[in-house]
DNA sequence: TTCAATTCTTAATCTAGATTAAAAAAAAAT
DNA sequence: ATTTTTTTTTAATCTAGATTAAGAATTGAA
């Protein structure tokens, strides 16, 4: 479980062998069930979690009960509530598990205490925090100038995987559409 | 100026009189007339720019000529196409004056080679850009799940100042609606 | 100042996407 | 295997917000 971690952070920032040590000691393995949360709304977000295997996803919930999903975090990728996380505060997401998970847990005080011993792992977590950033931009242009069904097609080729492995209106929700929007846009080829 | 820029760095990582030195010499001024560009669509995003009077914003134009604005950046902000900035690769923003502004130039190869010799200097930046990606998640989730009207609300507190500086139809273009909606909006009180 | 260019408002009309409801299909649980 | 739960589809109706158009108010330039 740990290589897979230590192998992503070598595709980013090569680490020595004693770092690599180092970090696994830092992390926490943690197997989490279809549907069950790492993170609810409301309490303040402990761990940033890696993705080994399986799929999480940060959502919130509306004043009407819908949900919104901000991200889906597949084999390889961080997830948690960025703000909550860092700023320490309880805020307005929950994490739950699309599928059977497996994931790795850092909290946010070993994240920060390993800074100094490793720089190299601050410039691992700038780099992926600038990624998640220019992503997230992409995103929100994307949001503010293309209708839904161009939004529909641009998710399908970013996340081809996502698509044979998400309920549909999973991915409306992240697309911000109903999912019976969705469906008539499929009928339409 | 460039005290404006060591007194925010000092606000989140202390530096040292000598490291004060090294980064005065990493940037340089300028200033910009209203409407003036400091980045355009297609090119590569050489610098990212620290606003020390005025007002910048970041925008994108779509296939019917409207623009959508993804950032403002008053005083003592940070603005770049994160994305081009980061990849070095041609993107879709452009970047420009919404009042006579004064900023400080950074360029990316600078930034990058200046983390080895002040690590306080990567974790300004990645603190920078924590937070922005918590804001920028923060306006997905009210994009997904508020009406137009709310979303007006929440701007205007969240940036009392920006309302009074810059023109209406920019609100618009930020929150996703049409000037036309928003002069609706607000004649509801 | 005055003139030209932007910006803002109002109002009528239109539409992308929401809502509601119900049945069909698929997936989980037992 | 059968039942229950969840997801997807279809279709009718509705609405938040877009579009179009034109005049009024501001702003900026000369």
């Amino acid at each position: 479980m740990v290589q897979n971690l230590i192998e992503h952070i070598n595709s980013i920032t090569p680490l020595t062998e004693e770092e690599e040590g180092i970090v696994a000691e830092l992390v926490r393995e943690k197997t989490l069930a279809r549907k069950q949360f790492l993170h609810r709304a409301r309490e303040v977000a402990q761990y940033s979690a890696f993705v080994v295997e399986g799929c999480l996803r940060s959502y919130a919930v509306d004043r009407n009960g819908f949900e919104h999903i901000l991200q889906f975090a597949p084999a390889n990728w961080w997830i948690s509530d960025m703000y909550s996380f860092v700023k320490n505060k309880p805020s307005e997401l929950n994490i739950d598990a699309l599928l059977e998970t497996k994931v790795l847990l850092l909290s946010r005080s070993c994240q920060v205490s390993i800074f100094d011993r490793i720089p190299k792992l601050e410039r691992y977590f700038r780099i992926l925090t600038e990624n998640a950033l220019a992503a997230s931009n992409h995103r929100t242009i994307n949001y503010l100038s293309l209708p839904a069904k161009v939004r529909y097609e641009k998710f399908c080729t970013m996340y081809p995987t996502l698509i044979n492995t998400i309920p549909q209106k999973s991915v409306a929700s992240y697309i911000g559409i109903t999912p019976e929007f969705l469906s008539k846009l499929r009928a339409e080829f």
